[in-house]
Parts: C-alpha cells; structure tokens; sequence
DNA sequence: AATTGAATTAAACAAATGATTAATAAAAAA
DNA sequence: TTTTTTATTAATCATTTGTTTAATTCAATT
C-alpha cells in the first residue's frame, strides 16, 4: 500500500519535515530544504509537484504513524485498563522527548490549516477502541464515576502531551535546560496514571 | 506606564493580532494587515517600524494580559485553594472560549522563536503565587499528596488549555460544531475542580 | 493667513520565493 | 552499442513580500 520512496526522495522528507517542524509550514523555504537535504532546488517539484503536496505527505503519515501507535495500546486485548493507561503514559512520554516539537507543530498547522486535515487518518477509532470499553465497563459496574469518555480520552492526553508545549514557559519559571526538563517529564510517566486513577475512581 | 495608541495604531494592531492568531506570523502579509485595518500599507512601518517590531509588542501584551489575569486569581488573600482552582478553571475556560486560538498561536511562536520571548512578562510569580503556598501548607498538614507544585501548575493548565488546542481533532471525531465543542468545554467548569481536588488528596 | 509638523498616500525598490524550463548526465532497455 | 527513459542541474520567470521614498493632505500653532 505504502509508496516506496527512493533515496533522494527520503533525503527531502527527512530534511523537510525537520525544517517544517522546527519553523512550521510557512517560515520553511523550499530552498532551505533542498540545502538541508543536500538536493538541486528542481528536484522538490521534481518528486513532490509542489511544497504544499510535500507538506500533506508529511502531515499525513506523521499523523498516521502516531494514530497507529496509539491505537496499538488501547486495543490490545491482553491488558487491563489502569495498565492501558500506564502503557500510554510510557509510550507517549518517550515518543515526545524524541521528537519534542512534534505536537504543537501539528495542532498550529492543523489550526491554522483544517483543510489539510481532510485527508486524515480516521481519528475516530479511538472513541472505539478496546480502552473506552473498559472504561464504560467500569463505570457499569460502578468502580467508575460516569463522566463522557471523551472526556476521559482527553484528559489522558493533556496531562501527557501539554507540559511538552509548555517547554519553553516550563524551562524559564524553573529555569531548566533541556536535560532537567526530561528529568520531569520522565517522573509523571508514574504520576499520570495515578492521577488519572483517581480521577476516575468512586 | 503602558503607551497611549491613536486610533490607527489601535486599528492595525486589532487587525495584525486577528490575523496573526488565524495565520500564524510567518503566513501574514503586512498587505493583509494593511487591508484589514484599513490603512495604507506606509502606515504599518511608519507606526510600527517592521512587521516584526508589531508582532513583538502584540506578543508582550498578549502574554501580559494573560499573566496578569491568571496571577489575580492565583493571589486573591480570601479565596481558599479550592476557590482558587474552580475559579481558575471559570475565568480561563470563559478567556479561551472568546479567543480560541490564542493558546496554539503563543506556544507555537514560542517554541519557533524562543527570542520573541526574552522580553517577557515574568511568569515566576506563578511559582510564588498564594495558590502554590496554599498548596504546599496543605502539604505540609498532610492533607495533599506531595507532587512537586510545578506539576500540580501544570496539570491545573493542562487540563484546561489542552481539549482547546485539540478542537480540529475533537470535532472531527465526535462530529461537533463550534457550539457543541463549547458545551463540553463549559462542562469541564464543574468537572475539573473535582478532578483536580481528587489528584491531590490523599 | 501663513507656517509648521504630523498623518496619509501611491509608487517604487530590492530581495526572496515557489515553480518551471531546457539542457545535460546517468541508468535502463532495446 | 544504440536508444530511450529517468534523474539531476543551472538558469530563469513571475509573483510576492517587507520596506522605503517622495509627494500630498490634514491639523494644529503662530
């Protein structure tokens, strides 16, 4: 299903996609990125038509790489709810010290682009996935407070993905360079899922 | 203290700051500007010097105003923690439901220009502020887990701010207009007080 | 009424930008 | 080898963009 992409053509979506995430969509030149990429300027019309169609591809599996890894713990069979959400909490927190900028590059473009979000990979498996069924299990059998789960969804993803948006207003109150920060980040890997338990929790 | 504005500045800086919110900086034109406000395109330097001497400024105030709410709250002598929280979550929810975007806007131009952020309003007093002390007392009694108070800012605002930003995602996966996607933001008034009083006791 | 300084305008400039062209080089097919 | 297709290049085009200039209008002051 997937196109096979040549060597050139990697080298200017690794080098694109690292300038659009780092200075959004129109602060990147398509000269920066054939520099970065270390291609002839053509070659980007050449292999992509334009730099807005480079742009959606990136977009689109960017999203669809992260849709998938998600889905991945909240539907898997084997765990129960309280270890979804921890598995989450581990899984999401890494990702996004890998790749820090990732989330508010996303939400910006996606705010100030919502077309560029038709061609988006269905987001709504998620409110039917294995994680929401437990959850209304347990509020059936009355371990849970009944709130909308679209409610509890989002809240798992605030407390994770939030302080990293807030990096650089977190970094200056506290005066933390990058390093400290992670440190604290790494720390609500346990903490979220508490919280979130006792959120939840009658 | 604050400069006085004529009514032309005030005209360009209302249009420069709508704009700037939907578009982002990179993506508006001093001629849309311009247009928008209804002056001539001279005006824009001739009051403001550059495009990015304008932002700057609409940045500051923007970050200011916002500090300066949230800080009024957060040292009000009569409230108790509670108090505070619930009327945080009021305030805010209200402040993002008139302005929307802001909140995606200021953490992507941050995290593309952390420079356009040296001249910013001092966000310590957060840390200073009588809802942490609250906190910490509480603390301190042994009536609230201890969590290092930079978290429990932090997911306070989380939980808040975060659905708003994630409003492209959230509509599309529940198929909500603007007004529906508010009714469940006015819903979280109640809820997240509750659930941020839950986190923390013991 | 005359003068001065501020406000506003249309026009223009220089640089940057996304995209294309036409020529060449490299690779694959015949 | 020859031919044909694909990949790469340098140069160029047409717009767009932030900013400036020089002229003009407006308002206040003398």
């Amino acid at each position: 299903m997937k196109k096979e992409y040549s060597e050139t053509e990697i080298k200017i979506k690794t080098a694109a996609k690292s300038l659009f995430l780092k200075k959004g969509y129109s602060a990147t030149t398509t000269r920066e990125i054939a520099k970065e990429s270390d291609i002839n300027l053509a070659l980007l019309n050449y292999y992509f038509t334009s730099k807005w169609k480079l742009f959606e591809i990136i977009m689109f599996e960017t999203l669809f790489d992260f849709l998938s890894k998600m889905v991945e713990v909240y539907n898997d069979e084997k765990t129960s709810l309280e270890e979804k959400i921890k598995l989450t909490c581990e899984k999401y927190i890494d990702m996004t010290i890998a790749e820090p900028l990732l989330p508010t590059f996303v939400l910006n473009e996606l705010k100030n682009n919502p077309t560029s979000f038709l061609k988006m990979p269905s987001t709504k498996m998620i409110m039917k996935s294995r994680l929401v069924a437990q959850y209304q299990e347990g509020v059936k059998k009355g371990i849970y407070n009944k709130v909308e789960p679209i409610h509890f969804v989002t809240n798992i993803m605030s407390l994770i993905v939030f302080p990293f948006m807030c990096s650089p207003i977190l970094k200056k109150m506290e005066k933390l360079n990058t390093k400290e920060f992670n440190t604290l980040m790494l720390e609500r890997k346990k903490s979220i899922p508490k919280w979130i338990i006792k959120m939840i929790k009658k």
